[in-house]
DNA sequence: CATGAATGAGACTTCATTCAT
DNA sequence: TATGAATGAAGTCTCATTCAT
């Protein structure tokens, strides 16, 4: 009755399966929203069909959640492998993770999720938890050790390190949030690029974390003066 | 049901209805976000039924637009006015607007617009245009006019203008958007109490801008002593 | 787009609503069963769409056990009043309930409830309890007071009463059941009249089997010939 | 998975596959219904995949209609070679055929198959036929064979001999009905054993209810002359 | 023969919107 | 104006069935 294709996509190996499908619920999310996004355009995208998504995805909701597992977990991890083995400045270092960053996640799809998380969360309350665990406290855990790794070594200024903390994650943050809301829509014409915003943030940032008196500081001129 | 008030008030309400409605429709809007709130539990809020929000509404995405409309106006205007009124220091009216912005704002249903926003305009391009005309850029001028005025009277060092508004503006965005998302799902355990961040924030970005050698400065040692 | 009917259904009052809906419904979930009886049948034969049965029932298992209690709950109470009320013979009050029964009931589409229980009640373990409370219970007590009454009355040996309760019962119930499901396919050529079968049912019962006076038993030949 | 048995028992296994589906089958269909239980499910209590049921029943369907004619064939033989066999007197015949068909059927799954029946003919018109002529007809000249052996004897007085076979029946498949029914969902406080129940039918019936010797039963008199 | 990944029709349910009163 | 009963398109999810291996 249907059987007119001789169906090549049979072929593919189930194990790509849950990857198609992840990426292409997480093109999609981001895009439109947890909500708005229907299964089966899921499905489609990935080049299934409606039923093959349940094969692998009890429910939509799951399916959002397995989105932020595959999309941010990794990248937490990665983070703080690169920290702990980390020998240099404690600045070179905070230049370092958010550059990186920036490239990694802001830059990308995966940014999209803090928009998707912001929008959706109050309506999956157990996301809120599985979110505080698994995304909030590790990337506060990386940056705010970080900061503390320049107080203990006198490189910075014994600053109140959570406000501190929240001040060099929010920018970039917002910067993520933006590219996939307003950002995606039009020019605005006050775009900022983005590298360039770290390097202002971190800059404009330490002025104000740098040890107060290493005598002629030259290091410190040369940095702000880039 | 509710007709138990007598007519006169009843004529009264008539003329109020659009507000109550769009004042019902923000809260909920905020709550739960565009799609997962339904017109009849607007109009319930309102006290009035699923028929009249169509009397005044052609649809609910109209209702959308004008709620978003409706909130955003009035906090620009406020603003601008008190800086154009200002004598002091211009570290003094970046820490008036600041706070005056989060008691006004970011502390009431109103920073829940920000979340909408982010949350929605991709689904409707026209918010887009909008919101850029009538919040990001008047907001702009505004913080990146005072950081202006303080390095023209020789405040501020010469910093980079665009960027450090970005700096200035992002995380009392943030604490918005987080207060209305995550931080209405329960406790992270990383609160922080936002008067407290903004004077942190304009403490350390200080020590960034302020023009290097005010002769003696004794004022910024005791701001960043804090 | 649709409004090419004036819709006369929109003037039926709501109150009639329910009753048309749960008739609607035991007719086919009688004829088909409950999961083969689509939610949009119910509501196309009360002349109504599919979202209007949702007005009133919250889903199809509610709109079940309405049918249930709607159908089943009056009549038991019926009997049990008409017994409690009665003041002629055991055996003629034991023959004015089961016919009135089998009148009211048992040839009745609400005598189909018991096929629906019979197969559904497995899948609703709610239904069970509920069934049991308010049909099992009642009708049991009814029979086996009638039985008690005779008993005590002298006008019935002592036997044993939960076991001729259901030996009274089950006849009729599987008449009910059969007229149903296989009383519905077609003839057997077996077919029973069920007036006939209750009459029946009682002289046997009340005379027995066994041949009165096993040298001549005259009487027994004339009931026989009948 | 399962492929650890040897060859030469997975060649016997190949052979039993229908019989083992339709065992799975019939235990589902019994607890769960027609529509209720998935193929799926029958395939992996049968050891086997879903494919595989396929192989040897095109449908659902079918396989339901295998289950029920599968399950009658036996039904009808065991009792009838009894009956053929016996020599005592007929309510020996009586006890022997109803005990040994509660035994046999009526304690087993294959009691079930009488709700299946019940649930389903009507939305599989053809089984009403087949199960008329297989099961309905031979189970009725069995019992009502035995009963006109009994009057032929003059063992039992002249009855009306169809009446007579329904009443003897009834209890019995009722009790089979009820077992995997309400039976199966907890218990009414109103259980009877039914080999008691067997008993006390069969005495009840051949007794009668009526007091023993009312000297000249002139109320039974009137009774019988109507 | 056997498997199980894939399909897609179809079922239940929701809710924005209409319109007679 | 205001109401709320009614509608039906649309979305999530299920499951009988197919077919390449």
């Amino acid at each position: 009755m249907v059987a007119l294709t001789p169906s090549p996509q049979r072929q593919r190996r189930k194990e790509a399966r849950p990857q198609e499908l992840l990426r292409a619920a997480l093109e999609l999310f981001v895009a439109k929203g947890f909500s708005a996004t229907r299964s089966e355009e899921v499905a489609a995208r990935a080049g299934v069909s409606k039923g093959t998504l349940y094969l692998y995805f009890p429910s939509k909701e799951e399916l959002f959640k397995a989105v932020v597992r595959n999309n941010i977990a990794s990248l937490i991890a990665e983070g703080q492998r690169i920290a702990d083995a980390f020998e240099g400045s404690s600045e070179e270092l905070l230049r370092l993770l958010m550059h990186a960053w920036w490239r990694r996640v802001g830059d990308t799809d995966a940014g999209g999720i803090f928009k998707i998380i912001m929008a959706e969360v109050r309506n999956f309350p157990e996301l809120a938890q599985f979110y505080t665990e698994e995304v909030i406290r590790p990337a506060y855990r990386l940056v705010s050790g970080t900061l503390q790794r320049g107080i203990d070594r006198g490189e910075f200024r014994a600053v109140p390190v959570r406000e501190a903390t929240q001040m060099l994650i929010a920018p970039m943050l917002l910067q993520a949030l933006h590219k996939h809301s307003i950002g995606a829509c039009g020019t605005t014409g006050l775009e900022i690029d983005p590298p360039r915003l770290i390097d202002a943030q971190i800059d404009l940032t330490l002025h104000g974390l740098r040890s107060a008196a290493p005598t002629k500081a030259p290091r410190a001129q040369k940095v702000a003066s880039r």
